[in-house]
DNA sequence: CTGTTAGCGCCTTCAA
DNA sequence: TTGAAGGCGCTAACAG
């Protein structure tokens, strides 16, 4: 029964607890996991024994021995910008008191960047990976593609994904956002953007929007782009420059809800009356927008909701069926009162 | 040399990549571990044959041979409170190109539930685990103690940590802030705040504001405070409460930015000048807060940095000093344009 | 410069 | 209901 002393770091082992309870390693390994019938007797005495030795599992050799980590990759673009937070706490809403646990990094935008990151994750034999976006390096797809995780890319459903894709059409967004616009009334149409190279998703909402105009003879009068992340401070600085630039417009279309919150700052602060001289018109929804004194008129799509859904779907059968899946989790025009 | 067919999931180990080169496992392992002196025309071909076969490592093994998991646990009380977001993008950056990962969990601002997060997360044999706050509880604290691992609690400095606490004086900052709106006039003083129990630091900032009334020989007029987190909305709101109660306030400090906004956002509303009929005060130093038409008058705490150093100091060393290291982030009045 | 040997701590499989 | 043997994939320590 005996076998050996303790890991040289002074951590408690299986052994450990083994032998203070007097019963094999696997005995214990059974009743930590739940698993194979134990008599109840044994149970009390082994979990004392667990207690007594302050024993902790070591996950690294569980997973090795079973070859399955109980470990969720999450790659996302960033942190500044509060919808990925949102996305994260989605994936922690699906991951809690299932016993898996989100091994989280960031890309910054850069698909090398990605590139890295999805290789360094796998090494981790993750059972999951969720990734933002469907566009990915060439030898990122394929490395997703060849291992065992499942696979969610979350955020869009514009493209085909490998495995699951949880989010929205942003094309389609973007095009009924216009068409709504449009059938309210506004003809003269302006738009003040971030860095679409990054955020190409911004850039889907774009081409839907001019759709749109299109559809309906009109053209965009005048835009601005900010080359770099959104904030709301760049977004009150763009308006101000496209306004002193460009007279006449009815309405203008912002990349997001953050540029198009500073754009309202900017009215505020210039005696321009928010949908009276001017509408404004944001995507996706967030708080801030609608606590404003009068609410952002804007697109809500579903972040917490995109990440629960997508780890749920994840989570629920360990192999990748032969169809991918797509999740559509939709977006609503946030009436508001900017537009 | 011939040992074993490759792993059963199909998976390439270093063995395959051994025979695929024509050395030994270890040569692989060394070559792809920059260890040892290699000779250059062996690690150009095993490099080929890294890529040949699509070689992924597996932490997992690796983790557990050398007993070092290159993992760091990170467990945060929220996602949604933006502050939290902002130390993770610290702790990523300090990661990034480090060959660690951050293993992430939510607490929900519950003792009992980080608790078992650390639990959890400490059998990922973290060689850091970075937690929010100096409380938690007993069994908590003794997990922390016990382990391997280096630990860095973060955010506040106002009691003695374990390892290492990054973070700053919230009762500091909240006396000052006291004393600074005093100095600046105000003497009827009201209070917004949000839940304290969860939040108890924000109670700490309440508990210095209270001494710098009393050393000034003030008192708080009024005060309203929700039982839940804070965000824009509830600053709103409560703000409105307050006011409709209490006539005569000077200024109303709120316990975050987020509420401060809504309740600027409530003036903005109710036709309140800031400043002249009432001055705001917020916590935090948010962009939000700057970027309004007013900026916010604030405290500035450094979240990125906070969650920047404490990662850099943690993978300073491994072993855990004798003595604890208090890292103070410091804070700077932001003077702003509400107060 | 390269290889051999012996685990890391746990779980799977099979036997009792 | 419990145990023994063997191996998961990798690396430390020592040879050569």
């Amino acid at each position: 029964m005996e076998k050996k002393r303790s890991g040289r770091r002074g951590s408690v082992t299986l052994t450990d607890v083994a032998q203070a309870a007097g019963v094999s390693q696997i005995t214990v390994s059974r009743i930590l996991r739940d698993k194979g019938p134990v008599a109840e007797e044994t149970r009390q005495r082994v979990l004392a024994a667990v207690r007594r030795t302050g024993y902790v599992p070591n996950r690294l050799a569980g997973g090795l021995a079973s070859s399955g980590s109980r470990l969720v990759g999450v790659i996302i673009p960033s942190l500044s910008n509060i919808v990925f937070p949102e996305v994260l706490r989605g994936v922690h809403a699906a991951l809690d008191g299932t016993g898996f646990e989100a091994v989280v990094a960031v890309s910054d935008y850069g698909m090398a960047h990605e590139e890295r990151l999805v290789s360094s994750l796998l090494a981790w034999q993750l059972e999951a990976i969720v990734v933002t976006g469907l566009r990915h390096t060439k030898l990122a797809r394929t490395m997703l593609e060849r291992c065992n995780a499942r696979i969610a890319e979350v955020m869009e459903i514009d493209s085909a994904p490998i495995d699951v894709a949880v989010g929205l059409s942003h094309r389609r967004a973007g095009f009924d956002m216009g068409r709504y616009l449009v059938e309210l009334g506004y003809r003269r149409f302006g738009y003040v953007g971030h860095d679409w190279d990054a955020d190409y998703r911004a850039r889907l909402r774009y081409d839907g929007l001019m759709l749109a105009l299109d559809e309906a003879g009109l053209t965009l009068l005048d835009e601005e782009r900010f080359d770099g992340p959104s904030s709301t401070q760049v977004g009150r600085e763009m308006l101000r420059k496209l306004l002193a630039r460009t007279r006449g417009l009815d309405v203008v279309v912002f990349s997001n809800d953050d540029m198009a919150t500073g754009g309202m700052f900017h009215c505020m602060g210039a005696g321009i009356r928010l949908k009276q001289d001017l509408a404004i018109f944001g995507f996706n929804g967030l708080d801030i927008g609608q606590a404003l004194p009068m609410p952002l008129s804007t697109v809500r799509s579903n972040r917490f909701l995109i990440g629960k859904l997508a780890v749920e779907k994840l989570l629920e059968q360990r192999e990748r069926p032969k169809l991918p899946t797509v999740i559509d989790t939709g977006y609503e025009i946030v009436v508001g009162a900017t537009a």
